[in-house]
DNA sequence: TCCAATCAACGAAAATCTTCGTAGGACAAA
DNA sequence: TTTGTCCTACGAAGATTTTCGTTGATTGGA
C-alpha cells in the first residue's frame, strides 16, 4: 500500500501522539489538549486532521456530525521508519553512535537497562542465526 | 551563547554530513558528492552553505577565490540535538522504545553488539550512582 | 587584449508546512 | 422562525525550505 516511507511533520506528529494514546478522538478533544500547551486555533488541528486523511495517515469516520480519527499507522511503524531516517541522514548507519547518544541524552533507569540488555541478548542471537543463513544462502523478502 | 538547540535541515545536514568527513571543502566538492546522488545545480548548493553561513552552522573562510567551508558543530553535538528531539517528539522520552527500534531498524553486527553492551555497563554504573544521590535527596515517588 | 572558465552574490520561483479567518450547514432552544 | 452553538470545508496568508537562473567579478591562457 501506501505507507512504506512515512514520514510525519512535527504538527502531524504531536497529532499522532495523542492518537497513539486516546485510540481515536475528535478535533475539539485533540484542539483542547494542545491549545493547553500553546494557544492554537481550532481550525488550525482541524486544517491538519484534514491534511492528514489527504494523505492517508489517519481514517476518519464521518457518520457523526464531530468525525471521529484515528491513527492509521501504529506508533511502532511510524517510529521505525523516523529512527531509520535518522539513522541513515545523520548516523551514515552506524546503530552504535545513535545507541551512545540515546544513553546520554535520557539517562535510562536500572529497570530500562535491564531491558535493553535483553534486547542485545536477543539481537546477537539473530546476528548468530544470520550468519548461518548467510553461509547456506537462503533468499527470502 | 552559539547553537543550543541546532537542528539541521534536510538540505543542511546532507552537507554537514560531508564536511563532517572531508574537514574542509569548497562548494564545488560538494555539489560533485551531492550531485552524483541525484541531479543538482551548482547554485543550489552554494545558497545553501550561505544560508548555513548566515545561521552559524558553517565557517566560511574567503581567502580564495573559492571559499572553503567547515562545521562549526561536531556530528556529536547536532547528533545529541537531533536524538534528543526525536525522543522527545515521537517516543514520549523512552530511551527504551528508541533503541529497540534502533537494533530493528539496522542489525548491528556482533562488534557493535559488545560495544553497547559496554555501554549498557557504564550506564548502569551511572545509574546506580544516580540512586544513592537520590536517596539521599529524597523526593516524591 | 580578448575569451572562456570559475566563482560568489542575489533574488525570486517553487515546494512544503503552519496557521487561522470566514462561510455555511445542522440542530436545538427560545 | 429566529438565534446561538457546534461543526466541517475552503482558501489564503505566512513561514520556512529548496531550487536555480542571471549577473558580474576575477583569473589564466590564447
Amino acid at each position: 500500500m501506501s505507507n512504506k516511507n512515512f514520514q510525519p511533520t512535527k504538527a502531524e506528529l504531536e497529532i499522532l501522539d495523542i492518537l497513539w494514546e486516546r485510540e481515536a478522538a475528535t478535533v475539539r478533544e485533540i484542539h483542547e489538549i494542545i491549545s493547553a500547551r500553546r494557544p492554537t486555533a481550532y481550525t488550525t488541528v482541524l486544517k491538519t486532521l484534514q491534511i492528514m486523511d489527504e494523505k492517508g495517515s489517519v481514517a476518519r469516520d464521518k457518520a457523526a456530525k464531530a468525525h471521529v480519527y484515528r491513527a492509521k499507522n501504529s506508533p511502532e511503524h511510524t517510529q521505525k521508519n523516523l529512527v531509520a531516517d535518522l539513522l541513515e541522514k545523520a548516523f551514515r548507519g552506524s546503530a552504535l553512535k545513535l545507541v551512545q547518544h540515546v544513553l546520554e541524552a535520557k539517562p535510562a533507569s536500572a529497570d530500562e537497562l535491564a531491558e535493553i540488555r535483553r534486547m542485545i541478548k536477543k539481537a546477537e542471537k539473530d546476528a548468530a542465526s544470520r550468519s548461518e543463513k548467510d553461509a547456506a544462502t537462503e533468499g527470502e523478502n
